[in-house]
DNA sequence: TTGTAAGCGTTATCAG
DNA sequence: CTGATAACGCTTACAA
């Protein structure tokens, strides 16, 4: 190790002046710089192996090409997917995401941003904010430009990107209506995340639309995991008065924990109980049955929130943009009319993509 | 945004000399500072709400706290975990990981590797190389610390920390013997990939011993994807000859790729055919038939990666050490005794865990 | 076109 | 115990 080579040592090679070592290796001045002198300095970078350090030149330059992103679990199917979209718009421009995780705590988001901010992160994405957090991030946000992506903030202060999710909400409870559903359960995932609030704003409002104006309800307030998804199926089947003949659930991990219980439980899906899912993750399509869910597109918003935090680092005080990102039904066979309405007919058969 | 916060500020704040501002506020200093004016400069940071620039810390100190971790993909479920681990340990002793793609191509883990030797990292774990980059990865490793974890490389000349595939692939073999299977396919993931190599020549090893010497194999050159895995199934099937019995896929991806083409064939597993996978992925036991298959350890592997890297920053000549971590078989329903050979009866059923 | 020099925000080595 | 000061490696006005 311990063999640095630095700038000075480029320009004794090249027998130049530190600062004309500077400018020919920086594209913005080499302009400057005599052809002939230019390349001796390229040389002599190259035989060394010169290599810039980092931390000096954000240190004097004052912007790092760092973006921070704030999630809360990078190993979240729909997270990583994000990240790739995320990273690969950032690429492009030179920018280098920088990840951190809140593994759903407060105080690791306050962490990360504190650490992320150490670092000089030129702005910070994040997809982890809970309602809670919104001071905060408030205050973060008088240090560093923050994006907020997947899930928002009230307010709109805050440039944002996120899907729709009341308008997924709302597909996810006319498939169902459709089918000829009218006893309908619900597995909600925390109430004070943006993406479950309108998840189940949406379903409700919809499901109100269509004549439907009780759901039967589980909360988890712990997280939207496939375990907390089994137990919130658990206290559903449990409860008195008739079972529901479908289960919305607030995303495909909870989607996944419900259909087991309900198949250990004894009920087929979807004869006995239908069950739509929320996100697409890989693999729903494997699973026996298939999942109904809802797609969001989650690499383009990935790509979109990256391309949004370049523009905002170009143009810092125009007004904060909110984009807003449509989900799409992917109809499986874990959805189908339940048994006691026999009336209602199954719609015809969509994509099946994937 | 602007308004940086600076050691001097503090100082000024606390009527102190910057260099008191900043011995009392480091750990290892402190005590040379009267306890009344390391309050004053305390409270003052916190005032201030004041932020150590972790650029000119790193400048200064030539440490950064930050390791440097060169994935092939965030997304593949395996390493996701893997990063989970290193996370958890690496955490655990105030390092940060900086997490960098290579997405299989050589040149981007050269760029990687720049990149994070640019930023100063105290030192680079990579999960990614491939038997071609043992050259570059030795040049670099005169410059950082180099941690190889997951896929190792001829020599040993690095610290490494692995699972024994050669035992995986033995596992597999020996599982598929017992069954009393005799014609047997294998899907290949890249040769160069240490991982791959090993699980073949373990798999090969075992197969010999129990009589078996001859191997239907298909070689993906690409990755170890699903889709490599439905085109090596395919190419697989559209042999001359007996179809095999049975195939080990050298990961579950490739596994679920050919269970599909499989299916689609209308041969049913494991009755025409059985499949054992490697990796033991989430949602492995939710498949339709749940999948045979290899576990990894990978949080754990992560987890040693971390403190491996770290216990070597603390003592930078030790001799590079070598950790190799077993594997271990997890029966499930995806393999099966062939149909030509009902002499063979199927092992007790192991645990089935998750 | 090139050289000079002043920092960027810290830490660490000196004296005092 | 505290103050002064020299780096760390680089960029960038400003002079020449």
């Amino acid at each position: 190790m311990a063999n640095v080579v630095t700038l000075m040592d480029v320009a004794k090679r090249a027998n130049v002046h530190l600062s004309t070592a500077s400018r020919a290796l920086s594209p913005d001045y080499a302009k400057y710089v005599g052809e002939a002198t230019r390349l001796k300095v390229l040389r002599a970078a190259e035989e060394l192996e010169y290599r810039p350090n980092a931390l000096a030149q954000g240190l004097r330059k004052g912007r790092t090409g760092v973006v921070g992103v704030v999630v809360v679990h990078v190993e979240q199917p729909f997270t990583a997917t994000v990240l790739r979209g995320m990273e690969n718009s950032l690429e492009a421009v030179g920018i280098m995401p920088l990840i951190a995780e809140t593994h759903g705590s407060s105080e690791r988001l306050r962490r990360a941003f504190e650490h992320l901010i150490a670092w000089r992160a030129d702005a910070i994405i994040t997809t982890a904010v809970r309602y809670g957090d919104a001071d905060i991030i408030e205050r973060f946000a008088r240090e560093v430009p923050i994006v907020l992506a997947v899930r928002s903030l009230p307010g709109g202060r805050l440039p944002t990107i996120a899907h729709d999710d009341t308008v997924g909400g709302a597909l996810a409870a006319r498939h169902l209506l459709e089918l000829g559903h009218r006893r309908i359960g619900e597995l909600c995932g925390p109430p004070d995340v943006s993406s479950f609030a309108q998840r189940q704003a949406g379903f409700r409002a919809a499901l109100a639309e269509g004549g439907v104006t009780e759901t039967v309800a589980q909360t988890s307030l712990v997280g939207a995991t496939l375990d907390e998804g089994r137990r919130a199926a658990a206290a559903l089947l449990s409860r008195d008065g008739a079972r529901p003949t479908a289960v919305f659930a607030h995303n495909d991990l909870m989607a996944v924990g419900a259909m087991d219980v309900f198949s250990e439980a004894g009920l087929s899906c979807p004869g006995d109980i239908s069950v739509i899912g929320y996100d697409d993750i890989l693999f729903a399509d494997h699973l026996v049955p298939s999942l109904t869910t809802i797609r969001l597109s989650s690499f383009h918003l990935g790509r979109m929130a990256g391309e949004m935090t370049y523009s905002l680092l170009q143009s810092p005080d125009s007004p904060p943009p909110t984009i807003s990102l449509p989900p799409e039904l992917i109809v499986r066979d874990s959805t189908a009319p339940p048994a006691e309405a026999p009336g209602a007919s199954r719609p015809p058969s969509r994509a099946r993509s994937r």
